[in-house]
RNA sequence: CGGGAUGUAGCUCAGCUUGGCUAGAGCGCUACGUUCGGGACGUAGAGGUCGCAGGUUCAAAUCCUGUCAUCCCGACCA
């Protein structure tokens, strides 16, 4: 592991710098992340979805673009910048404009007598490859994969939970270009190595999974989460072996059985279920468990009807489907379709005499005594055995993972835990090649499409991550590599010529060996002073007081321990050095 | 975009149900004094178009209508 952190220097004195800490947590902060990031002086918001970086928090930001920005060049990528104001037309050449919709931010601007339509960049897929498009001709020319930090707007829905989910962020983008699988396959490794150690570095806890990888297929696509219990998203995870991937993803462990047919079943009953249509109200009324319904969702795979027969508790997952139906396209139908297939209104869907093919999920062959919807309004059919009143010849995975499903890769439970999303990588393919005409000539002189990656990680979201999963009850615990300062100075009393004469040589010591020193000279007691420093979470706090000095000694401590070690006057910075060099060893 | 909640001092909140004195508290801020090793104390102060607009009323922070903003849940999320 890389031992360097890049030092920004600015070393600060706290009255002359701007950190705005707070006491009580505002209202509008819900997850500690939030809460703590608005307490350090860390951030301030704007409105909703948009947030100014106070210099405490810009250092950190600042820290972890540093070491995205090593580990990229490490990694061979090559950083430019792009510009954040687009034209729509790119948008409209790769059809974005429609696939984004909402989340683009475009807008007219007047220009003289002309009107133009201008993107705030969401991503910089279509400025690059337009780029390459023009530049690149020969197949000698790759391959290259570059890269920015750069700001990013997306129109979000809803901005949540602080600077986790915004409108504006900071986000480092790579795309790789590559005359073939393999030198896709190549950069993909690279990078997706690359990613470990920087989130590694940024001292993160994560998990790279496996997630829907779209026109390629196969390993195509992995996102890297951060286990956390406010991450938005689903991550299925296997602890014997390691297996992840996100829930739209994730494939379980389950096998296909084809029940047998039962001979004198007894057939199944008719009940009526009036206004009943969810499996919810049903199983209310009929007092049954939802295990033991059968859901048929009735989704339009290139535009034809297909009925999805899922066990009642569960989920599905149109990924699967669309794999299982061979479709391009997968949706929910139309309430009309509905009616066509079924016969009745939306709420009373089933496998016996519906008008469309359908696919049954493993679970559902499981089931011994199935309720069903009858295809009629206001009616369900219970007593039904799967195989012996409908037919099934074959059934599918097409729901999403559960915890305790049995694992794809060995077998075991799989868990289900919530994450926050901080980097991906996809293996685009030539998507935006072919439709942004970027194209090289290889040696026999024919021409193809450039073949691309895409490579993100969300900068300012690595930054609320990391708060977010390193705190205690007292205020954030900053990984050291990625602190906004790596040692807190606390002159105890600024009033006392001799304190502040020791705390000054060791200021200026600290700076000179090049350690990022915050000297917190406020003339302060020292029990609001102690509890800031916690609050803020700079690694390593070194204490000159009157008692000490008495001594000959300072007081070193970590953030995350309780006692300080006295050390000599003398010994404190070396110490100290040492102290930070071993830890970045680790 | 559906559902819910909240807007009163820099921050946290009370007051609103039942309209009526000069709109309050704690923290923070300013000055002075006493303090000074885990968010001190005293005294004196500064600070508010009660989100905004309209309406009802002799009178509105309080009631009504509209609107804006923020937060939460859901839908959405290359």
């Amino acid at each position: 592991m890389p031992t360097r952190v890049a030092q920004i220097r600015f070393p600060m004195r706290w009255s002359q710098t701007f950190i705005p800490t707070m006491k009580e947590v505002p209202a509008e902060a819900e997850v500690p992340s939030h809460q703590l990031m608005l307490r350090a002086g860390l951030i301030r918001q704007l409105m909703a979805g948009a947030y100014t970086y106070l210099p405490l928090g810009y250092r950190s930001v600042r820290k972890v673009s540093e070491i995205v920005r090593e580990e990229m060049d490490r990694a061979g990528a090559i950083e430019l910048f792009m510009p954040a104001l687009q034209p729509i037309e790119i948008f409209e050449r790769t059809g974005r404009k429609e696939a984004f919709g909402n989340v683009l931010f475009n807008f007219e601007v007047k220009r003289g007598d002309r009107k133009l339509h201008f993107a705030l960049g969401p991503t910089h897929e279509e400025v690059i490859t337009d780029l390459m498009a023009r530049h690149i001709s020969s197949y000698r020319q790759m391959p290259i994969t570059l890269y920015q930090i750069q700001t990013k707007f997306r129109n979000e829905e809803r901005p949540r939970f602080g600077v986790l989910r915004t409108s504006e962020f900071i986000m480092k983008d790579a795309y790789s270009f590559g005359t073939s699988l393999q030198q896709l396959n190549e950069a993909y490794d690279a990078m997706y190595k690359a990613y470990c150690r920087i989130f590694e570095r940024c001292g993160l806890r994560y998990l790279p999974v496996e997630a829907e990888s779209g026109p390629i297929g196969g390993d195509a696509s992995h996102e890297f989460m951060v286990p956390a219990s406010n991450g938005e998203d689903f991550v299925v995870h296997c602890p014997a072996c390691g297996y992840g991937a996100n829930q739209e993803r994730a494939d379980t462990g389950r096998s296909s059985a084809i029940p047998p047919k039962v001979e004198n079943a007894a057939a199944p009953v008719q009940v009526a279920t009036p206004n009943a249509g969810s499996i919810d109200q049903v199983s209310k009324m009929l007092k049954a468990d939802a295990t033991s319904f059968v859901k048929t969702l009735i989704y339009k795979a290139d535009g034809k009807a297909v009925a999805i027969l899922l066990r009642g508790d569960h989920t599905a997952n149109e990924g699967k489907i669309r794999r299982a139906t061979k479709a391009t396209t997968v949706e929910l139908a139309d309430e009309e379709t509905i009616k066509k297939v079924t016969g009745a209104p939306v709420g009373f869907a089933g496998p016996i005499g519906i008008q469309c093919p359908y696919l049954v999920d493993h679970d559902v062959a499981a089931i011994k005594s199935a309720i069903i919807g009858a295809n009629a309004k206001d009616a369900h059919i219970t007593g039904v055995i799967p195989g012996t009143h409908f037919e099934i010849t074959e059934t599918f995975d097409l729901r999403n993972a559960e915890s305790g499903d049995a694992c794809p890769k060995c077998k075991a439970k799989l868990e289900i835990v919530h994450g926050i999303e901080v980097g991906h990588v996809f293996k685009l393919g030539t998507k935006y090649s072919v439709s942004m005409d970027a194209k090289f000539v290889d040696a026999q002189e024919q021409s193809h499409p450039i073949i691309m990656g895409c490579y993100g990680i969300g900068v300012t979201r690595v930054v609320a991550s990391i708060v977010e999963t390193c705190h205690d009850e007292n205020g954030i615990i900053w990984p050291i590599n990625v602190a906004p300062y790596t040692v807190q100075l606390i002159p105890l009393n600024v009033t006392d010529p001799e304190v502040m004469k020791v705390a000054n040589r060791i200021y200026d010591e600290l700076n000179a060996v090049g350690i990022d020193v915050l000297i917190d000279d406020r003339d302060q007691r020292p029990g609001f002073k102690f509890k800031d420093a916690d609050l803020i979470g700079i690694p390593l706090r070194i204490t000159v007081g009157g008692k000490g000095l008495a001594e000959g000694i300072t007081e070193v401590k970590w953030r995350t321990e309780s006692e300080s070690r006295r050390i000599s006057i003398g010994d404190t910075v070396g110490f100290v050095k040492d102290l930070i060099a071993e830890k970045r060893m680790v």
